[in-house]
DNA sequence: TCAAAAACATCGATAGAGTTGATGAATGCT
DNA sequence: AGCATTCATCAACTCTATCGATGTTTTTGA
């Protein structure tokens, strides 16, 4: 295999048609300049120079070559240039998995702020539950995951690294101003995704019923309007709050059932820079 | 500056998706290509690769850089390609200053087994006498110069590489039987260029005389027309009757008075491999 | 739950390549 | 003829690359 530096010898060499000046513009000693390119020719087999005189001529086949030559070591130059981009964050990409609610009521400033402090750094976004969210960090599909959780004291998932982004407050939606959860115990409920639904039962709970759940939906938007025409209650995360707010129903907070969101990564750090530059923003705005 | 070995390992590390099986296919120790990531990683001053569970994944620059370094790498192999093919002369190009008489009456058959014997050859001829052709082969404008002397003794051009072809017979042009120079010391006398004139003048001189030289005219078609019609005689190189013969005129070989015919090259032996096939042809041919 | 296997990083030793300064040979200019 | 320039060769030193052994972490299988 060639050598990149004999290459770049050889371009001086037929730039200069001298050893001497080649070895003067590398900052190279002339006898160095020599012994690469006779051991250039000899890896190569081929002769590339003649003495001519008291200077040297390169060949056809040495024309050639350091014609070759020069275009390599512009391409290297070129991704040389483009990797320092990427160190400098002016280009690069992150992919993010995101869980529904924080992406409409996070992502849209998170981008903004990543745009103004790394133009050229691109963001890429995915919907995703939290336990796809994590599968997709695992497959190195994505670079960042935000995911929640309700109980603090599950253990974090092996090999996963958490950094704690917000705690976001549970609110009880009514269309009355009963805002505790005990006073709606006969009431009928609507719930969110599996996750939710288990936090509402467990919420219930500490207060000593059951709900009956009369709806399940996913969408927030849905939820907020089952509410408004009195089909029920329910709870909601404060940041579906943020992205659609009902005005036809009161919320209420409910205390001491925050949930816990978190930034996601895989990996040793340090993180990469892209994945590290959107953890800064995220958790500078959270 | 980016080292070629270490853009192969980082490639074939990206291909397989891991640092042993990257050793194994470059028949590397896995320590080794460890090592090389490492020290790719701290030159380019870029974070390529990143621990994940137990193995490693590239970084969006590593996957940049890797991309990168195929592309260059295939450049490099092309060239090398390239190169091997100007070793078995299958490409190449030999530059030649030939003199008018030896370009009609050798080059064609030079040509056509220099094709022969190495298809892609390319064979450049440039007609000059042969003062011109050494400074040619001085300047590097070609690489084998095929130039005459008359005399044998006069010393080699400093720096120049004479290989003896043949020996060209003078011939005694007339339209009588009179077959030595001596015979026609009071004819009028039709000469060529400048040297072929001081070679006629000094063959004229060993007979006692000194000829009338009437016309000049390098052109060999033309001499030969001017003695058919009577103008007077001539004498002209051997070659030059090979490449015409006018039937109206009387050939003599003149005894003892070649025309030494050489091809020349510039510098150190040993010559480019085009140089040297395109000497194999000329001294086998002639 | 525990043990074995797999994958990568680190360490120490050795062989090889690269660099330099000095010297020699050949060429070209004055 | 003498001198300056240019490139090749040589010997010595420094630095780098490579390998095998070892340690650490993660994953898989019982």
């Amino acid at each position: 295999m060639l050598d990149l530096n004999r290459l770049r010898i050889l371009a001086a060499v037929a730039r200069h048609g001298s050893v001497t000046a080649a070895a003067a513009e590398l900052h190279y000693s002339q006898p160095s300049v020599s012994h690469h390119l006779a051991r250039l020719e000899a890896e190569t087999g081929a002769q590339l120079f003649q003495r001519a005189g008291r200077g040297i001529r390169l060949t056809e086949a040495g024309l050639v070559l350091a014609e070759r030559a020069t275009e390599i070591l512009g391409r290297v130059e070129s991704a040389s240039a483009e990797l320092d981009a990427h160190v400098g964050l002016s280009a690069g990409r992150v992919r993010v998995a995101v869980f529904g609610s924080a992406l409409v009521a996070l992502m849209p400033e998170v981008s903004a702020e990543l745009a103004s402090r790394h133009p050229g750094l691109r963001l890429d976004l995915v919907d995703t539950h939290p336990p796809e969210a994590i599968a997709m960090l695992r497959a190195g599909e994505v670079d960042v995951a935000v995911v929640f959780r309700y109980d603090e004291t599950e253990p974090d998932p092996p090999g996963i690294r958490l950094t704690h982004l917000l705690d976001d407050p549970t609110y009880l939606l009514t269309t009355d101003d009963r805002d505790t959860i005990g006073q709606h115990r006969d009431d009928r409920w609507v719930a969110g995704c599996v996750r939710c639904r288990a936090h509402l039962v467990e919420l219930c709970d500490r207060e000593g019923f059951e709900p009956e759940v009369a709806f399940t939906t996913d969408d927030m938007v849905g939820i907020q309007a089952l509410v408004a025409s009195g089909m029920g209650v329910a709870t909601i995360p404060g940041l579906a709050l943020r992205g659609h707010r009902n005005p036809d129903v009161n919320a209420h907070e409910v205390p001491g059932a925050p949930r816990h969101v978190y930034a996601a990564t895989y990996g040793e750090p340090p993180d990469p820079p892209p994945t590290a530059a959107l953890l800064d923003v995220l958790t500078s705005l959270a």
